[in-house]
DNA sequence: AGTCAATGGTGGTCTGACCACCAAGCAGAT
DNA sequence: ATCTGCTTGGTGGTCAGACCACCATTGACT
């Protein structure tokens, strides 16, 4: 072994990541199988498990019984979900949480403002017409939320969006429901996007605080 | 039981949980041993150890070989550093992160002007006043990180904080230095922080950018 | 009283075993 | 030829037991 003091978990998770790296593995991909990394990495079984319990936690990945190991979509309100019901027991932490939460979503969209291109206003269009168009509840539901996702994704920082999606997660958690927006909503959202108009947007798309 | 579809590390997680707030357990504390997990919860070594394992990636608890599993106290870099070094490949992610940084340093300065309390400006003056008077140029250093921390904590809002400062415990092993202070800055600072003047401040403290 | 070896508890790791689950392949029925 | 349904191999989920390395305490010896 080359001077390993670290614990083989740890070890492990760089093993993975060079694996990631070097077979170039997207979101959604499969990973090799918990026995596979055993014998490749020759560590126990147990080990390997220990590594990827830890980043199933995380929201890294996703394990299907009988399929495998997957790399999940960045998208883990796990993350906030654990840290938070470990780390913020009082009532002055989750007024953070919201207050955290609602900056997040103003930086988002005031960046959003910025970085808006014709090509994301013709993609909004065509979600904003679809939801004119659709009827059943459920659908239309569906996608007010993609509409509202797409907006705030606009701000073009995947780190800050998924500070986001992760605080949206836990704060749903927190009162139960998310608030999403009625098409006239989107279409006010819409317009005010493409003025630039920064504080109409915020104000549309933070209803729910 | 419940209804247990959930893997049985993940309900170990809850337990742990329960056992820290039913012993009022604090940072620093030690955490019931392994095997007497193993017992109190009728389940294998193995999955106990995958729930500790998640939790010591996530930096909330340390183990000690022969000793056993404390509760740490919550100041978690790791989890930043773990995220970004699985998420974070490309050059656009790594420009991501140093936009965030900036985005949440900004933050937390806007709300620390308006929050900034009498007490804390004794404070800071304590702190300025400490600065003038010091010789030793590492003695200066550590003083001027504690001016700068204390300014970002004046947000009074420890999530937000929490996440400059692990945002920026991995910014600094990107390109290696974090940005410090000198006296001069710190006394400016010191004014507009008075004054209101948010952005002034900002521009003072992200001077490293 | 001071030194140090034995001991018991703790985390660290590996192995092998079994279960539950899923998908693909194959054999039989239609 | 197609559909159905069973078999089978691969996968994650869990457990039990065995060592090892390490640490702190104990207690015997000096």
């Amino acid at each position: 072994m080359s001077g390993t003091s670290e614990k083989v978990y740890v070890e492990i998770l760089k093993k993975i990541k060079t694996i990631i790296e070097e077979d170039n593995l997207q979101a959604g991909d499969k990973l090799p199988s918990e026995r596979e990394l055993t014998d490749r990495l020759h560590v126990g079984r147990s080990s390997v498990r220990e590594a990827l319990r830890s980043l199933e936690l995380l929201g890294l990945i996703e394990t299907r019984r009988g399929e495998g190991t997957f790399i999940k979509p960045a998208t883990g309100h796990r993350l906030v979900e654990v840290l938070a019901s470990f780390i913020l027991h009082d009532k002055k932490a989750k007024q953070n949480l919201l207050e955290t939460k609602s900056i997040i979503l103003r930086d988002c969209i005031e960046l959003a403002v910025k970085r808006i291109k014709d090509k994301d206003v013709e993609f909004l269009n065509v979600l904003l017409q679809q939801m004119h168009e659709e009827d059943d509840s459920g659908q239309l539901q569906k996608l007010s939320y993609q509409f509202k996702d797409a907006v705030i994704r606009l701000c073009d920082n995947h780190l800050l969006y998924r500070l986001w999606i992760e605080l949206s997660g836990y704060g749903s958690s927190l009162h139960g429901k998310t608030f999403i927006p009625d098409p006239g909503d989107c279409s006010q959202i819409m317009e005010h996007l493409k003025n630039g108009d920064s504080m109409k947007v915020i104000q549309l798309m933070s209803r729910e605080l």
